[in-house]
DNA sequence: TCCAAGGTTCGATGGAATTCGTACCTAGCC
DNA sequence: GGCTAGGTACGAATTCCATCGAACCTTGGA
């Protein structure tokens, strides 16, 4: 079954957003998002040290935050980097968080 | 005593500042210093409906993280944005995040 | 049909985060 | 000296976070 707990663009929380970025691993992920293009990247091309149960809860805790969508296709799910909304409704975050990232 | 555990300039984590952010208490903490200008302001010119012991705690997150510069004097305390060391190791940060913050 | 790969859900658990009360400290003021 | 305002230190309680295992589901392929 689909996901419905995003957040619409206009109600995405700064909170939650900082929150989500504030672990490495989830940061690490959006990282890797910012680096790749701006479409769907299947769940398991990402190389997460975790079991699965808590892989599911991360993504989760993404989606919900608002930083990704994702789509179920039953067999394996694929998520994409909402930024164009995160870009609209917080100019620059993205860009700043990945910058930051990228310091010594 | 003075306060010994702020990290230098150079070794402010993303993920502790992301995280002292995160909290919704915090980020107005940090967004009213933004608003303020650059200097010392006494700890107890912020009103915090919170016990003595849950400010002080705060007010250590925001340091060892650090956001803050903190200074004792013995009867009140007085902290400081660290702007200066913000921008330099995570540039646009604060900019941002007030930006963020402003939004609907 | 059976099986494997990839995910989710549900409980459980250990640890961290947040809050508070109490006791204590320091400087300034009467 | 004694009092007060502003803070800290510490312990306790509570809640939230991150992790996992086990059971289950779905799709695609042998």
């Amino acid at each position: 079954m689909p996901y419905t707990d995003a957040p619409a663009p206009e109600v995405i929380d700064l909170g939650a957003v900082l929150g989500a970025l504030a672990d490495p691993l989830r940061r690490s992920v959006v990282l890797d998002l910012l680096g790749r293009d701006d479409t769907e990247h299947a769940c398991s091309s990402f190389d997460l040290p975790l079991a699965k149960s808590t892989r599911t809860y991360h993504w989760r805790v993404l989606r919900q935050a608002g930083l990704v969508h994702q789509r179920d296709a039953g067999n394996g799910s694929y998520v994409r980097l909402r930024r164009d909304d995160l870009a609209a409704r917080f100019p620059g975050l993205l860009d700043t968080i990945r910058r930051a990232a990228h310091q010594v």
